[in-house]
DNA sequence: CTGAAAGCGCTTACAG
DNA sequence: CTGAAAGCGCTTACAG
């Protein structure tokens, strides 16, 4: 028995002898509804068992014009953060009866702008977009073409789509008062100098609770320019650092940050919380393991991830509503061991 | 101007007043070879700028029996390793003019079916796998089926196909000869129960290298039930950790031990390298940024990654040649740090 | 240099 | 209860 060409519905209804029809019917289990009668239904399905029979599925979509195929654009599928999301985003999908493509911006238009076109040749149902900066227009030209999607983590401010994200404000503002509740009062922000609302919102969130306070507000705060060489962030963060060797506390304004300064401290040999006093972003295994317990906003992105599949998918079915989620964060606090 | 429906290349046609045929030669850089006057590729191409024409992969894919897109089955998209993997995949399969689209195993075999089977109906023109216990047969089957496949990190011993491998062997025999160099005897190793060669060939290394230091091979060897859940890690590894108290130097298996064992460590107060040595698999940033420098068996796992998608791409033009590749793995000692 | 037409594998009104 | 046929958007021999 060798299989060298794949079977079709057509192979199966010339063996039995019946039309396609009949076929497509019965493999869609749309034969009840169909009326065909019980001894062709066996047949049928006995012919398709023995032939080992696949449906194609692009042959269905181009036919349906669906693919059944949810499009997933991160900034980058290595990165922990969105590795996770991915995760959540692909169990949802699946159970929903969608298949995932992925796709890495790196933060980068053009690289973004490259793979949404590739995505969308390829007719996905519907997108999950972590947009980056300066993907406006690309974002715009969905919107025009009414495809479908819901981004994620940031938005513009300008376009009126849907999106799920973090209450970013929240987020620093709760843990910025945290410190200074600590009695902190040189407390620094470690942020990307980007244009992007949820960094916008989290500088904005870092300041406001500072002013409050009575506090300098831009002093100790460090815009870094995104790179993914982490000796690019190590330049700007230690002219940062020695401009300002009496800073208390760090607070970061992501998950990378968080990482590229925890490992800067390792390295300079700057003692966490003596040295400085610090709170990450979005948590993860290096943090679980860091010497010393570290604080954390925690994003719910179980609840988040399963939300914006939950959107997508009533969307590529009637797709008339606008909504914007915005999640609150959690400020996890942990304290040194006793070892 | 509203872009209800997409416009396809007989709409461009019909805009130009001429066959789909030399449309569809244009859109597709074949005006030379075919001879298409100068004039008739201006006016074509004009008129798909205006009309904002995107092509239909999906209709081009069930014409050319060819998707142009590769199925990526991982064990668990949110697992850095595989992450990190996902990532060289992408990137290579993208510059290849491949798109992928991925599922996540969990190291169970009925859910690896469930998505080679999702993907298999997407018609992907090839698969990259990490193979699950008991998947063998879902692997026989796509080479009934000559679909072309490279399995990554294991493979089963008696069914030749591609598979890129890391000397697992070497990996454990090299880290444990390391460990008995530093004057280590009582060596644990920490490793997943299961019938994965990649598994068994790591744990022969240790024990290996054990032998021939004419040391205790078997005593000191833990191996654990896959499980999502820290809990039941360590349920297993604290029973083994209180019934060999004496135990002098940890290696693990692979990067979620790694990770777990050493979560386990600093839970219970048990310091590294002063309590036990240590030496991980995979390394990472939870080992960058660990208190004291970890000494981990490397994987080149950039290279493995190009790799697999070369051979894939190989195999998808002319699909007759079986490689099977093993990398050389690299341990990186790490001492401890002046601060 | 250009066009008419078949066909990839499916679904689905429309007849009977 | 079942079949013949159109059509999704594309590519590609085959004519002319």
């Amino acid at each position: 028995m060798k299989l060298e060409k794949k079977v079709s519905i057509t192979d199966i209804a010339r063996k039995v002898g019946v039309s396609v029809a009949l076929v497509s019917y019965v493999m869609n289990g749309r034969e009840k509804e169909k009326r065909v009668s019980a001894e062709m239904v066996k047949k049928i399905r006995q012919a398709a068992e023995e032939l080992n029979y696949q449906p194609n599925q692009i042959a269905r979509s181009l036919r349906l014009g669906s693919t059944k195929t949810i499009g997933l654009l991160v900034a980058d599928i290595a990165n922990p953060f969105f590795g996770q999301f991915a995760r959540i985003v692909e169990d949802e999908s699946f159970k929903a009866g969608y298949t995932v493509v992925f796709g890495s911006s790196d933060e980068d238009d053009v690289k973004s702008a490259f793979v949404l076109d590739t995505l969308l040749n390829r007719q996905v149902d519907g997108l999950i977009i972590i947009p980056s900066q300066g993907s406006v227009r690309q974002i715009r030209d969905l919107i025009k073409r009414k495809k479908p999607f819901v981004l994620f983590d940031r938005y513009f401010q300008d376009v009126n789509c849907n999106y799920i994200i973090l209450d970013n404000f929240k987020a620093t503002y709760t843990a910025t008062r945290h410190l200074i509740a600590k009695g902190h009062r040189k407390i620094g922000l470690v942020a990307y100098k980007t244009s992007l609302i949820h960094m916008k919102e989290r500088i904005r969130g870092y300041r406001e609770a500072l002013k409050e306070a009575g506090l300098e507000h831009s002093k100790y705060l460090a815009e870094i320019k995104f790179s993914h060489s982490f000796r690019d962030f190590e330049n700007s963060f230690r002219s940062f650092i020695n401009r300002h060797s009496d800073i208390e506390a760090l607070l970061c304004a992501n998950n990378g940050l968080s990482i590229s300064s925890l490992y800067y401290a390792s390295q300079n040999c700057i003692r966490i919380p003596e040295g400085i006093d610090f709170i990450g972003f979005d948590g993860g295994e290096p943090f679980d393991l860091y010497s010393t317990p570290l604080s954390y906003v925690r994003q719910p992105i179980e609840e988040m991830g399963r939300e914006v599949v939950k959107l997508l998918t009533e969307l590529m079915n009637d797709s008339s509503k606008v909504s914007h989620i915005m999640h609150d964060p959690e400020l996890v606090i942990r304290e040194g061991r006793d070892c």
